[in-house]
RNA sequence: GCGGACGUGGCGGAACUGGUAGACGCAAGGGACUUAAAAUCCCUCGAUCCUAGAUCGUGUGGGUUCGAGUCCCACCGUCCGCACCA
């Protein structure tokens, strides 16, 4: 057994032999119970990055302690291989997408092969496989049967940059989400997914989504954007200026404030507008520089309300002498509501503003504390009261009033309850060569028809050219072209291809039966399904997470799935950062390219190659443009995968940013080097050693021994929570006080029940660490005797009896400050430990004789004395 | 503006339903071993009072309680998400 553990020979070495015993190929069969954990698949862009790394040792960890735990666990991993940078790579580099895409997966399989991780690679597959994609075009099939898919034209999000359309959620604050280019207005044909038609149950389910971050499910339930309110008319008072209109339908949450209604405000793109400006070149000529600002202002907050009196007049619903003004304006979106809207600026700061701005009414109409005489000064009032000036809805609550005034319209016929979400529905046409296409064919006499499932699927022509930006199908010369699936005429292919967020949408419930014929094998995912465990990051919370949520429903809906909620559990992970350094002249320097060094406790850096100094700039997420990045492949080969798989788990909450630092990896690699002398020190006597726990004898090791228990059961509780970093404080504590009563031991003079001990102890340990650093447990295991591999080995009982001591300290506090301790047996009793509290040579120091006024005993835990 | 999370040593962070604040790691200092270095092992490590013993100490100010990092109220600060949504 040599000094220093050599990770470069035992790592490879036992991956090899996992993969030759095929520990991680799962049986759809086995009895066991299922446990499912995922993490979110990788997009194949080239190299793994150090995110890669603390995202799948996270979920291998769980992985290998759920098997231990004697679960059937499936762990697949795969690639999410259609998108963007593809065909950027093809036009830059002139190489076909499907190539670059293929072997950027070979370089990433390899590079994930040697972090040792626990994955069934037998299912692995990429959604560019048209062995995948036949079954994503299928499926849509069947949405579009199902009236879950529908076409229709509509103004789109246009990524001028990347030539494409985007979904609402992909345009980040009026840009493409990749592109970074400011999203124009487009009116196209797209196919759309009915999402929103689902939008009451995908809020409503939020709720029983007990195991996932409050955060994510806050910005799912924004996102949906749910408002009660009414739905209602105003009469156009004012015919001479419009025909074909008779009243203005507006939706508000505030229905309680109509009398205080001072004017009414439309979309530039409602129809009446439309309609107006016809006749009107001034308010075309208004409408134009709102739609302007729409797209290109960059800053929102600051542009000002804007609004153009129509000459439009409405009547007031429950007095028809009450007129007001119809304005366009710019803070109005078509897009939501009816595109209309009433104003009340006493209760409204946006409508306070245009009414300041316009002279228009300001009228109060609700009283927070019920005052009668109550107005507003300089700033809206929103929110509770007791309404006044409002007729017959004086005196009633906003609640009562709404509900009141509801009542009311429904009687006049003139509006009812209504509810708004946000959420849209998701067009998911993109004009685009690298997704999957869309299985439809445009008939001069059918119309739109679909592929016959038959054909399917209809794959991607490989000679293309990408000389042009655009979409290549459009331009191939014989692709489109077929007959008619229905009355064979000459016919053409949809050259439109799907987001990539479908292919993400359902690719967990494909690794349940990778092979299957069709879409999902219901044995299968009835059985594996929900994910019990997923982990990702962040930045998927709403895009991914509720388009799989949605998608999952549209599959039970059609037949391929029995259940709504894809994942049970959800893990968002922290990003891994790191320090940056900048040349004086402010160019970026990577970190392998310095030295640090302190000197009067500053640390100072300067560049390797001519000893420049260096400015030490903050902690930011890695990333290539600052680059502050670290290749896993360079730790992996100095330090080894265990020693980054530790660093990962140690110190940050799993949750939370992890900083990379070259002693917290040190830190990791003495971890590593310290079992291995553990191991070294007890080996040479571990062979004649008694294996037996056999309670009759003396043992002096029985602190180790409840210790070892101890540690059994709390890294297990950390493991399930994935409290990682204190499940690694544990271990750490635990191997700590196992390496040090080996050194201080003279190993050769125990006796057996010490020895039994020992060798428990130390089995444990390679247990309990084997999720985490399972090539270093491994080769111990063997070092100790051991023919079996760790990896198969069941996780440690637990015996309840060694977690408590029989005696125990206790704090002694008076008036609430410790002032000494008792140590007593854990069974006596309250009295008996009031007595020899108060005989405690510091307490009775410290009550000098006073009156004792009480005594709290708080059994196992504190006793405070009260003078 | 709205919503969420958070604020603890030099640093990352522990502390279960209120019960010994600072586990564990990193960094630092001292010592042992060594010709020397690395590695390893041992010790110290919140602040203040020269020591003992004590006092103070979990962003700030109040409160509840025998007892508050933890609960309540007000405020300050940091990070994240959303944002003309009627």
């Amino acid at each position: 057994m040599n000094d220093r553990y050599n990770h470069r020979e035992a790592e490879s070495k036992w991956q090899k032999r996992w993969d030759e015993d095929q520990l991680f190929v799962v049986d759809n069969d086995d009895p066991k119970p299922k446990y499912y954990v995922l993490e979110m698949f990788p997009y194949p862009s080239g190299r793994i990055h150090m995110g890669h790394v603390r995202n799948y040792t996270m979920g291998d960890v769980l992985a290998r302690y759920k098997r231990a735990k004697g679960f059937n666990v499936l762990h697949p991993m795969g690639w999410d291989a259609f998108g963007m940078p593809a065909e950027n790579a093809a036009m830059k580099h002139n190489v076909h997408p499907g190539e670059w895409t293929y072997e950027n997966i070979a370089t990433m399989r390899t590079q994930l092969k040697a972090m040792g991780l626990a994955i069934d690679w037998t299912r692995e597959f990429a959604t560019c496989d048209p062995e995948y994609y036949v079954h994503e075009q299928h499926m849509f099939l069947d949405f579009w049967e199902a009236g879950l898919a529908y076409r229709k034209k509509s103004k789109v999000n246009w990524d001028p940059v990347d030539h494409t359309v985007l979904a609402n959620e992909q345009v980040i604050e009026g840009r493409g989400w990749r592109s970074g280019a400011l999203v124009e207005q487009k009116e196209l044909t797209q196919w759309f997914l009915n999402i929103s038609d689902h939008s009451e149950d995908l809020l409503s389910s939020l709720e029983g989504l007990e195991n996932w971050p409050e955060k994510v499910r806050v910005m799912q339930r924004n996102w949906i954007g749910k408002s009660e309110g009414a739905q209602f008319k105003f009469k156009i008072s004012s015919n001479e200026l419009i025909t074909g209109y008779e009243d203005i339908e507006v939706f508000t949450t505030r229905p309680d404030t109509i009398f205080g209604a001072s004017f009414c405000a439309i979309a530039v793109d409602h129809p009446i507008a439309l309609e107006l400006a016809k006749n009107n070149a001034d308010l075309e000529a208004f409408a134009q520089e709102c739609r302007r600002l729409g797209t290109s202002e960059e800053d929102i907050e600051k542009a000002e309300k804007q609004g153009f009196d129509t000459g439009l007049r409405i009547q007031h619903p429950f007095d028809d002498k009450r007129e007001m003004p119809v304005y366009l304006a710019n803070f109005v979106l078509m897009g939501y509501g009816t595109g209309a809207v009433f104003g009340c600026p006493a209760h409204d700061q946006r409508d306070f503003d245009f009414a300041t701005k316009y002279n228009l009414p300001i009228k109060t109409v609700v009283s927070p504390d019920g005052d009668v005489n109550f107005t507003v000064g300089d700033a809206a009032v929103p929110g509770q009261g007791k309404l006044i000036n409002s007729e017959f809805l004086d005196g009633l609550s906003v609640e009562k009033a709404k509900a009141e005034i509801i009542k009311r319209f429904i009687d006049m016929g003139i509006g009812e309850r209504r509810i708004n979400y946000r959420l849209r529905d998701w067009g998911v046409s993109r004009q685009r060569y690298w997704g999957c296409p869309i299985p439809v064919i445009h008939c001069p006499n059918c119309g739109v028809v679909p592929e016959k499932k038959e054909n399917l699927p209809v794959t991607l022509p490989k000679d293309i050219d990408f000389d042009e930006p655009g979409n290549p199908l459009v331009r191939h010369p014989s692709w489109k072209h077929v007959c008619c699936p229905q009355c064979g005429a000459d016919a053409e292919r949809e050259t439109d291809t799907f987001d990539t967020f479908i292919d993400s949408s359902w690719y967990f419930a494909r690794f349940c039966a990778p092979k299957a014929e069709t879409p999902t094998d219901r044995k299968a995912v009835d059985s594996w399904l929900p994910v019990d465990q997923y982990i990702g990051g962040i930045e998927h919370a709403i895009l991914h997470l509720l388009y799989s949520r949605f998608f999952v429903r549209a599959m039970h809906k059609t037949g391929h799935i029995g259940i709504d909620e894809p994942f049970k559990g959800l893990f968002t992970q922290g990003m891994v950062t790191h320090e940056t350094y900048k040349t004086t002249s402010g160019d970026w320097v990577s970190p392998a390219d310095i030295n640090i060094e302190e000197s009067d406790g500053k640390r100072v850096a300067t560049l390797k190659s001519n000893g420049d100094m260096l400015e030490i700039g903050g902690i930011e997420k890695m990333s290539k443009s600052k680059l502050n990045v670290v290749d896993p492949d360079d730790i992996i080969e100095a330090y080894g995968a265990d020693t980054a798989r530790w660093f990962m788990l140690s110190d940050s909450p799993p949750d939370r940013d992890v900083v990379w630092t070259e002693a917290g990896v040190e830190g990791a690699w003495r971890f590593v080097q310290r079992i291995w002398r553990i191991i070294n020190v007890a080996k040479p006597h571990m062979a004649s050693f008694e294996k037996e726990i056999t309670p009759s004898q003396q043992a002096e090791f029985i602190d180790l021994h409840k210790l070892a228990h101890r540690t059994t059961h709390f890294v297990g509780l950390e493991v399930e929570k994935l409290h990682f970093n204190r499940a690694v404080a544990y271990l750490y504590e635990y191997s700590n006080a196992l390496g040090t009563l080996l050194n201080k031991s003279d190993l050769s003079s125990l006796n057996k029940a010490n020895q039994a001990i020992i060798c428990d102890a130390i089995d444990r340990l390679l247990i309990m660490i084997a999720p985490m650093v399972p090539h270093l447990a491994e080769e111990c295991w063997k070092e100790i005797g051991h023919t079996s591999l760790v990896t198969n080995e069941a996780w440690p009982n637990v015996d309840d009896k060694l977690l408590t001591d029989d005696e125990i300290t206790l704090p002694i506090q008076i008036n609430g400050k410790k002032r000494g301790e008792l140590t007593i047996s854990k069974d006596a009793s309250k009295e008996e430990v009031e007595k020899q509290a108060l005989q405690v040579e510091e307490i009775q120091r410290f009550i000098d004789g006073k009156p004792v006024k009480k005594i709290i005993v708080v059994p196992g835990r504190i006793i405070n004395v009260v003078i």
